[in-house]
RNA sequence: GGAGGCGUAGUGUAGCGGCCUAACACGCUGCCCUGUCAAGGCAGAGAUCGCGGGUUCGAAUCCCGUCGCUUCCGCCA
C-alpha cells in the first residue's frame, strides 16, 4: 500500500517510497532506527517512519565518518541518512519487505536527535501493559499498527465529509460549553468564574443543538462531534467519544435510513477488509430481536436463534417449564449444531455460564436418533415425551446430534440470559463467522420504558422522539403500546448508533413532558429555548447519530475502542500521558467561587 | 457500588510451600565480527516477586486485607 501521494513534495525521502526505480538516485530518508544491525564492518540500519522501512547499509571503507557516527546511534534514535539508492547485492534481497529490493547506501549520516532507550518495543508487536502504553502513547503510536488505525480512522471521517457534501450537507460545529440538563448521562461540568455558583456543562451529544439548526432552515447538519458523559467505562466506551451526528429537515425514517446505509456500506467497501455478510441491511423490530436474539444489538454473523416454545412445553411433565408458563413466563431456547454429545462437564460449564447471566438454570437436551423419531439425553428426559422432544426439535431447528438449551422465567430475563448465552456459546464453540461484517437495523423501539425505581414511564431514547403515527392514540391509555420513530443501527453484535424522526407537533410534544412526569417549570428550566424555538415554525426533523470509534474499531478489527483513540483514557478515566485530572490551586478554586468537601483520606497509620 | 481475571528485572513470561543465592527470551552495557534483515559470538549489569498483615521451622508460591490495571454487571435520556 502506498501511503504518499504522487502530489506530495518533500525535502527528504520517506522510508516507504524507494524500489527498483529509485536505483543510482542520491536522496535523503529522514526518520527512526527501527533496528541496528552491527556487523563490525558493515553496519545495516533500519530506517523506520509512517510510510515503511528501508535498509540503509555504512561502508567504513567508502563512509569512514558515517560509520563512526552509526556505531553510536540506537533503536529510536532521529536520523537525515544520505547516499545512493543502490541494487542490493545477488542474493540479499529481501522479499518481505516492501522496499526489500534496494537499500540506501550511505555517505552521510546527521543524528537529529537522540533517543533513550524506549521501555517497551516500538519495532515489534508485543502484548504490553496498557497503563505503560497509554503513559508512553506517543511511543504506541509509533508502532505500525497503531499508525495504521489512526489513519483508517482519518480515512474513515474522510469518506464520511465527502458523503456527506455529496449529499448538500452542513458541517457545523456546536458548542462545547453548554447547559447542563440533568437526566440522563451525568454531566461533566465547567464552573463559571462570571456567574457565581453557575455551571456549564459538556454536551451529552448536540441533539438540541441539531434541531435547532433544523428549525434554523439549515436542512441537512452533519459534524463529527464529540461527546462528553460521566459515566463508568468499558472497552467500547470512553468518557468522551466521537459521533457523526447528522440530522435532516423534511425527511421520515426511510430517508434517513437509506442515506445512513448507503454511507456505511461505501465506508465498509472501501475500508473493510472483510465483506459485508448483507449489502442491503436486514431490518427486525425490537421485539422480534429480543425473540430471535435475546438482545436489541444482536450479533447476526452466527445463528443459533432463539425460539419460543412455552406452548410446546404448556402441559409438560417437567414442572419447572409447566409451572413458568401457566404464571405468566415463557420457556425458550436454541440449539447447538453437533454438540449433542459434549461432555457433562462441558453442561456444566454452560449451566454455570448461564446462572452467572442471571439464569435460575439452564435444561440441556443431547439429541440422539431414536425409535420415534429423536430421542433426549437429558436429566429432564423421563419427564418428555417423545412427541415433546420432536417438537422442541422442530421449534429450535434441530436434529440429531445437536444440543437445545432452554430457559425458563418471566420474558425479559428469559431474553437476557439465552441472548448472553447465544453470544457465550458462540464465542466458545468458535460459531462465528469472523470472515464478515454483518449490519441490521433494529427497529420499533418502544417509546417509553417503565423506571421501576422512579415509579415512571422514562424515554427509551429521548424524550423528543416522535411515536409512530399509527400510535399516538394509545399515548394516554397504553403508553407501553406506543412504538417509537426510532432505530438503531447494530454491527457485529455493538450498537453503533441511534436515532429518531423527532416530534416537531409542539401538542404531542407536551404530552410527551407529562407522560414523562415533567412539571411545566422543569419543562421551561430544561427545554424552554427548544419548545420557543419550535413556535417559529420547526419542519418535520430526523436524524442519528452513529459512533466513530466502535466503527473504525471494528474496521480495524480491535476489540477496544482505546486501540482507535489516539490518546484515550483507562478505565478510571485518568489521562496517564497528561497525569489528569490532577488537584487545582487554590487560587484558581477562588476564581470559581469553589471550596472543596473532600472524603476523609483513608489513613492506615491511624488505626 | 458489585463480580471475575491479572500483578515476578526495562518488556513478555516461567516458577505455584524447601531443589529460588528466583529461571528463560528479548531489550540494555562492553568486547569481537564486512551482507545482515528477529544478524551472530563472548562477557556483564539489571528483581526488596505490587504493598501490608497472617499461617508455617520455611512463603514469589497458601490465607486475609489493600492498591493498581483490565473485563463484565449496575450506570450509559
Amino acid at each position: 500500500m502506498q501511503e504518499t501521494k504522487p502530489t506530495v513534495k518533500r525535502s527528504y525521502t520517506t522510508c516507504g517510497e524507494l524500489n527498483a526505480g529509485n536505483i543510482g538516485e542520491q536522496v535523503t530518508l529522514k526518520g527512526w532506527v527501527n533496528r541496528r544491525r552491527d556487523h563490525g564492518g558493515l553496519i545495516f540500519l533500519d530506517m523506520r517512519d509512517r510510510y515503511g522501512i528501508t535498509q540503509v547499509v555504512i561502508n567504513p571503507e567508502n563512509a569512514r565518518d558515517a560509520h563512526a557516527v552509526a556505531e553510536g546511534v540506537r533503536g529510536e534514535y532521529v536520523l537525515a541518512v544520505t547516499g545512493k539508492v543502490g541494487e542490493r547485492p545477488e542474493g540479499t534481497e529481501n522479499p518481505n519487505m516492501a522496499t526489500g529490493e534496494i537499500e540506501l547506501v550511505v555517505s552521510d549520516i546527521e543524528v537529529l536527535n537522540p533517543s533513550k532507550t524506549p521501555p517497551f518495543y516500538v519495532n515489534q508487536e508485543s502484548d504490553v501493559d496498557e497503563s505503560l502504553r497509554l503513559t508512553y502513547r506517543y511511543l504506541d503510536l509509533r508502532q505500525p499498527r497503531m499508525q495504521r488505525n489512526l489513519r483508517l480512522r482519518h480515512r474513515a471521517i474522510k469518506i464520511i465529509r465527502d458523503y456527506l457534501d455529496d449529499r448538500d450537507f452542513l458541517e457545523i460545529e456546536t458548542p462545547i460549553m453548554v447547559k447542563s440538563t440533568p437526566e440522563g448521562a451525568r454531566d461533566y461540568i465547567v464552573p463559571s468564574r462570571v456567574f457565581p455558583g453557575d455551571v456549564y456543562a459538556l454536551p451529552q451529544s448536540p441533539q438540541q443543538l441539531k434541531q435547532l439548526l433544523m428549525v434554523s432552515g439549515t436542512d441537512r447538519y452533519y459534524q463529527i462531534a464529540r461527546c462528553f458523559r460521566d459515566e463508568d467505562l468499558r472497552a467500547d466506551r470512553q468518557p468522551e467519544f466521537t459521533q457523526l451526528d447528522l440530522e435532516m429537515s423534511f425527511v421520515d425514517r426511510e430517508d434517513v435510513l437509506d442515506l445512513t446505509e448507503g454511507l456505511f456500506v461505501k465506508m465498509f467497501s472501501e475500508l473493510a477488509e472483510k465483506p459485508l455478510k448483507d449489502s442491503t441491511f436486514p431490518r427486525l423490530s425490537y421485539q422480534e430481536s429480543l425473540l430471535k436474539y435475546g438482545t436489541d444489538k444482536p450479533d447476526t454473523r452466527f445463528g443459533l436463534e432463539i425460539s419460543d416454545v412455552s406452548e410446546i412445553v404448556a402441559s409438560s411433565e417437567f414442572g419447572v417449564f409447566a409451572n413458568t408458563v401457566k404464571s405468566g413466563g415463557v420457556v425458550r431456547g436454541f440449539s447447538v449444531p453437533g454438540k449433542g454429545d459434549i461432555p457433562r462437564s462441558q453442561v456444566d460449564a454452560l449451566t454455570s455460564a448461564a446462572q452467572g447471566f442471571g439464569a435460575k438454570g439452564l435444561v440441556w437436551i443431547g439429541l440422539e436418533e431414536g425409535e420415534n423419531g429423536l430421542s433426549a439425553r437429558s436429566p429432564i428426559a423421563k419427564f418428555l415425551s417423545d412427541d415433546e422432544v420432536n417438537n422442541l426439535a422442530t421449534a429450535t431447528g434441530a436434529s440429531a446430534g445437536d444440543l437445545m438449551l432452554f430457559v425458563a422465567d418471566k420474558e425479559a430475563p428469559t431474553a437476557e440470559v439465552l441472548g448472553r448465552l447465544r453470544n457465550h456459546v458462540a464465542h466458545e464453540y468458535e460459531l462465528i463467522d469472523e470472515g464478515s461484517h454483518a449490519f441490521c437495523w433494529i427497529l420499533d423501539f418502544p417509546l417509553f420504558e417503565w423506571d421501576e425505581d422512579g415509579n415512571r414511564w422514562d424515554a427509551a431514547h429521548h424524550p423528543f422522539t416522535s411515536p409512530m403515527d399509527e400510535d399516538v392514540q394509545f399515548l394516554d391509555s397504553d403508553p407501553a403500546r406506543v412504538r417509537a420513530k426510532s432505530y438503531d443501527l447494530v454491527l457485529d453484535g455493538f450498537e453503533l448508533g441511534s436515532g429518531s424522526i423527532r416530534i416537531h407537533d409542539r401538542d404531542i410534544q407536551n404530552r410527551m413532558f407529562g407522560l414523562l412526569g415533567y412539571s411545566d417549570e422543569q419543562v421551561e428550566e430544561r427545554f424552554g429555548h427548544l419548545l420557543r424555538a419550535f413556535e417559529y415554525g420547526a419542519p418535520p426533523h430526523g436524524g442519528i447519530a452513529p459512533g466513530i470509534d466502535r466503527t473504525v474499531m471494528l474496521l480495524a478489527g480491535e476489540h477496544n475502542i482505546r486501540e482507535v483513540i489516539a490518546f484515550p483514557k483507562n478505565q478510571s478515566g485518568q489521562d496517564l500521558l497528561m497525569g489528569a485530572p490532577s488537584p487545582i490551586d487554590e487560587t484558581q478554586l477562588q476564581e470559581l467561587h469553589l471550596q472543596l468537601d473532600l472524603p476523609p483520606e483513608e489513613d492506615h497509620e491511624d488505626e
